[in-house]
DNA sequence: GTGGTCTAGACCACA
DNA sequence: GTGGTCTAGACCACA
């Protein structure tokens, strides 16, 4: 996984968002096995205690279940499953809407913005995600 | 500005990028003066070639120009400033849409995503561009 | 057996009990021999006389009996034990109902809760009789 | 608030189940002001640390809100703290019936025995609620 | 080995 | 001063 904290959100947010990320991209599958939160700290750089936070709040939000000795485990849960997806999706809207009203552009632009940029991007090769920030 | 660089773009370019982010956004307006090469890698933490290259590089996309000995200015140029905008937004507008497309989201559903997010925007807080929570 | 005093009562009084709920819930059966009151009294960390004094009392109320030189035994009066049963039982509904109505809830609502609670518990998994979680 | 603390469960969650009765009970009145993590800690005798924990865990589940400077409160939400009250008494429904049922009696005994005791304590004086356990 | 809990102690932003 | 976060390190039950 992509351990790449900054010092604007709690670390153990990130690690959530990091982990979430993750799944919903296919790294680990429904009913996968993750690390032992000793491991997780150990590749994230963080504390335990930490990791282990961020595992227990990722739990109670039901992406993720733990059996008391085997380890713990992506859901099997399609539903919840996409539902993070969405969430995940809204997130990243929400990002890029409130970055673009900050430069001062009106509402209304940013649907044309992005209808030119989805036609323009048809046919194109794939294009790395690398924007501003 | 905000310095906070990560490892996956050269400094420069990220300079470069948080310089745009801080003229369009209003920090500097139209023919304000720009700290010295100096003081900026100073701020930034960089070497100040680093910071030079970064400079220069503006300088011949036309958003900043230099008189010799007084130091660098923001372009008065309005019609380059409203280009800026647009080079940002779409900026962000890539960056969220690669995010979403990496999720697994069919390309078709970002409108509708959007859509549903600016609509329940209108009337709410502000609300700021961070992450969950 | 679970010896776990709080402060609220004096310990012979708590020591009864803990024996009465092994004797009632089979830990001992009926004409089964009891440890010694110096086993006993290592066991639970308390002192002889103490232990003495919760056994003697619990003789007296019928439910041990002693033979001189052979030790305390639990009494063979199957009658004697389905009125033990019912004395706890009629324990915890005490506690039950006292606390409930501190709550400020009024009496006539509680055999509504139990009925609730009952009626969702058939089929139910055991459900250990812990707290919250 | 009466700090009791047994090895059976979790420090964090006796502490929840301490506050939520004292909220229950009126000890806090909706909107009231608890004290600081710190306070408390110092009183129940617990680090900070687990003090916090108990106190974002009652945060999330919506019965106390914070002010970030300026404290904790108890919630406003009369409809919330009604919730409550029915919680912790369930609670007590079901100790009470599952630790009857390890005595080995039968379910519908249970509705049988709650009617007598409320029969026999109306008019009663109030009883002290020190039962088993 | 696994998740889970707890303590001691430091540091942070906010106002 | 207030809540919040993080680390280091210990200990526990479970199997």
């Amino acid at each position: 996984m992509n351990w790449d904290f900054d010092g604007n959100l709690p670390i153990y947010l990130q690690i959530m968002q990091t982990i979430k990320t993750s799944i919903v991209s296919g790294r680990y599958g429904p009913g996968e096995k993750l690390p032992s939160v000793r491991e997780l700290a150990l590749d994230a750089g963080v504390n335990p205690n930490t990791m282990q936070r961020a595992l227990a709040q990722l739990e109670q939000e039901g992406f993720v279940f733990s059996q008391s000795t085997a380890g713990r485990f992506i859901t099997k849960d399609r539903q919840k499953l996409r539902q993070l997806s969405q969430e995940l999706a809204v997130q990243y809207i929400r990002t890029m809407v409130e970055s673009i009203l900050a430069l001062g552009l009106p509402p209304e632009q940013i649907p044309l913005l992005l209808e030119e940029y989805l036609a323009g991007r048809s046919g194109d090769r794939p294009a790395s995600p690398t924007g501003p920030r």
